[in-house]
RNA sequence: GGCGAGGUAGCUCAGCUGGUUAGAGCGUACGAUUCAUAAUCGUAAGGUCGGGGGUUCAAGCCCCCCCCUCGCUACCA
């Protein structure tokens, strides 16, 4: 594929039933953002689409509980999610609902189109009925008795005892989660998309990268643990999906369909069609309702999807068979989905309450939207599961955010304000000095381009979704500054060697300038502040770093001299353990298993000596029998 | 159970189609430095690359067996 006009990058549509923890934004959402900004500061045309997934059973059931509405559940975390989002800098073009009239028309029109076109065909099927709740139960919300292990609490899905994958129908003493009650098998009637129809094209598009003859994007772009599902998948073979659901709380099936009664569309016809009613909203806020076509329609548009793992099947088989069976939209060029992001050893749960909560950690630690940021692009699961913890929150705030660049950044502010009254000095290209990368060479010969190398690094990284390789890049320009400042300690040289402190103090702002510009895309706060410091506007996100890498190249000053900046102020202010003992025992307090652990107190501590006095020895089982009579564990 | 991804230094991770003494950041130790938020800079120590077997002149990488973690397993979203 040639370098694409234009992009449009979605995020995976959060479902609006709990507030976004860490994960979420580990998973998804962060990715998305610097990846947007990014092209942005690269003078490319993006839209970046997101939006609240409002419809399901889920929202329905915990609405119930909860006695009210599940419209009022949806506006509730629809607004919860905008603001969370908004505070911790996500900079989406447009974030719609899907609970919207337009989102509505447009799910409908797509379904009533494949419908059209003999997409679809129609099954009956026997499901579970809830009689009391009066309504059909996917198979999550059936319990009864495990046949394989006869655990009494499976699911009508999995026994998660166990875990084998089971049918509803194969639990003994099925109950219904709603009710309590017997569900009842009755038959119901709904559309299907053949997916085993698609394998053929699906398989050369995924392994080859080709569609419809052509070459469509570059598998070895893709990550191995999102080609292998969906190869793992297409060599299973693909089965007819039904597209349509028995539900109360959702898209209605188009009422011109025959026997559309009660039927609603499925969340996979659903939600990822959010993303064009997204960009259709966006299209009329812009004034201009058929822009959303040239975004989903013109080929030389780049669609990218960011999602968590667990939904790889649905972004790269199931969405784009959908796409693709309707045949006026483009596939993805590439779905870089993140793996799981853990807490503190264990998984995140919202029903275990073992989750840092982004609004909460926004009243806890105002205006560190970028400590947090920083923290997860670090430990971003890009390959595989990662980890958040307190601890390590705390040592890259104070062993990197403050010791390395914030520090850095204030030495130089501190020097030019303390020599120049805060005057960019001016200086003599000839002088000779030390490197940041230790070479004795000139200031356009070396140094620049040695930043301009670094600069490059951190786009390609970009580019190639490797946002943790990028985000070290821009620590390492840091580094350079400092180790510049250290080689040369113009604090010493102002007496001795004006203008050798002059050209090392420029040097160190112009690195500073550098900064501002390259931290943008991952931490747009710490970005305007540094704005500030250099006394510049702050940036847009229109081709900055296009513009910088230019700059660099030519050997250009991206700060004048006589320029002047601002009194010194810290980007980063260091977290004492206090604060992070505060947050782990908050965790811990809030679990709802832990806190129902009753702990036998702790005997008192022993003496090394009556340790010693212990025989404890191990031993090697050698032989394991069954003993007639014992039950089975 | 099946399939997929992962297992590399105390911690977090790089290691392209197999090619010399396996790398980085953080932490640790020592030295230098004092403009700076006790920050910075340099040097060093630290690894049977999950375990076992095999192919090869050569294996972190390829093949086989096993162990561990996570995901998917088709009506959760």
């Amino acid at each position: 594929m040639n370098t694409p006009k234009r992009y449009l990058v979605t995020a995976a549509l959060p479902y609006a039933n709990g507030p976004l923890h860490i994960g979420h934004l580990a998973g998804a959402y962060l990715s998305s953002d610097i990846y947007c900004r990014f092209l942005r500061m690269q003078g490319k045309e993006v839209v970046f689409v997101c939006g609240s997934d409002e419809h399901g059973a889920a929202i329905t059931i915990k609405a119930k509980k909860e006695g009210i509405t599940p419209k009022e559940i949806v506006d509730k975390y629809h607004a919860l999610f905008v603001d969370t989002f908004d505070k911790m800098g996500i900079k989406f073009d447009i974030y719609h609902r899907t609970s919207e009239p337009l989102h509505h028309e447009t799910a409908q029109e797509f379904f009533k189109f494949l419908y059209d076109n003999q997409q679809f065909t129609e099954q009956e099927s026997e499901q579970y009925f809830d009689v009391q709740a009066n309504q059909f139960l996917a198979d999550r919300y059936i319990m009864g008795t495990c046949p394989k292990c006869s655990n009494p609490n499976a699911y009508g899905d999995q026994c998660e005892n166990c875990g084998s994958t089971l049918n509803p129908t194969e639990l003994i003493d099925p109950r219904s989660t709603l009710s309590g009650e017997k569900p009842i098998l009755k038959t119901t009637k709904h559309w299907y998309l053949p997916l085993n129809q698609h394998e053929v094209w699906l398989k050369e598009w995924l392994e080859n990268g080709n569609l419809e003859g052509k070459h469509h994007h570059d598998p070895e772009e893709w990550k191995a643990h999102v080609l292998g599902q969906c190869k793992s998948w297409l060599d299973g073979g693909l089965q007819p999906r039904a597209m349509t659901r028995d539900l109360e709380w959702g898209v209605d099936v188009p009422k011109s369909i025959p026997n559309s009664e009660g039927k609603k569309l499925y969340v996979w016809l659903d939600a990822p069609i959010g993303y064009i009613s997204a960009t259709k909203q966006w299209a009329i806020n812009q004034g201009n309702p058929d822009l959303w076509k040239k975004y989903w329609q013109d080929e030389e548009t780049s669609l990218i999807h960011f999602i968590g793992k667990d939904n790889i099947v649905f972004h790269c088989l199931i969405f784009p068979i959908i796409l693709k069976a309707h045949g006026d939209y483009n596939l993805p060029i590439n779905v870089p989905a993140n793996q799981f992001l853990n807490l503190e050893g264990q998984k995140i749960s919202t029903s275990r309450n073992w989750a840092v909560w982004v609004h909460e950690y926004l009243q806890d630690f105002e205006g560190m939207q970028d400590v947090l940021r920083y923290n997860m692009i670090k430990n971003m699961p890009e390959q595989r599961d990662s980890e958040f913890t307190w601890k390590n929150f705390q040592e890259t705030n104070n062993n990197e955010l403050v010791n390395n660049i914030a520090n850095f950044v204030n030495r130089v502010i501190v020097l030019i304000n303390k020599y120049y009254g805060g005057k960019v000095p001016d200086f003599d290209p000839n002088v000779e000095f030390t490197s940041g990368s230790n070479n004795t060479e000139s200031y356009y010969d070396v140094e620049l381009i040695d930043l301009y190398d670094k600069v490059q690094e951190m786009s390609d990284a970009l580019y190639h979704f490797d946002f943790r390789g990028g985000l070290k890049s821009l620590m390492e320009i840091s580094s350079i500054g400092n180790s510049l400042l250290q080689n040369n300690e113009p604090w010493k040289t102002i007496k001795t060697d004006p203008d050798l402190t002059a050209i090392v103090l420029n040097l160190a702002l112009q690195i500073v300038a550098v900064l501002r510009v390259c931290s943008r895309p991952f931490m747009p706060f710490t970005s305007d502040k540094l704005s500030n410091l250099l006394n510049l506007p702050n940036l847009e996100e229109k081709g900055e770093l296009q513009e910088i890498m230019e700059l660099l190249a030519n050997g250009g000053c991206l700060i004048e001299p006589n320029h002047q900046i601002n009194e010194a102020n810290h980007l980063f202010v260091r977290i004492p353990d206090e604060v992070i003992e505060q947050q782990i025992a908050k965790l811990h307090t809030n679990n709802p298993v832990e806190k129902n652990i009753n702990f036998e107190p702790l005997k008192p501590t022993i003496s090394f000596d009556d340790f010693a006095k212990l025989d404890l020895r191990t031993g090697k089982i050698i032989e394991a029998k069954k003993v007639s009579g014992a039950k089975n564990y």
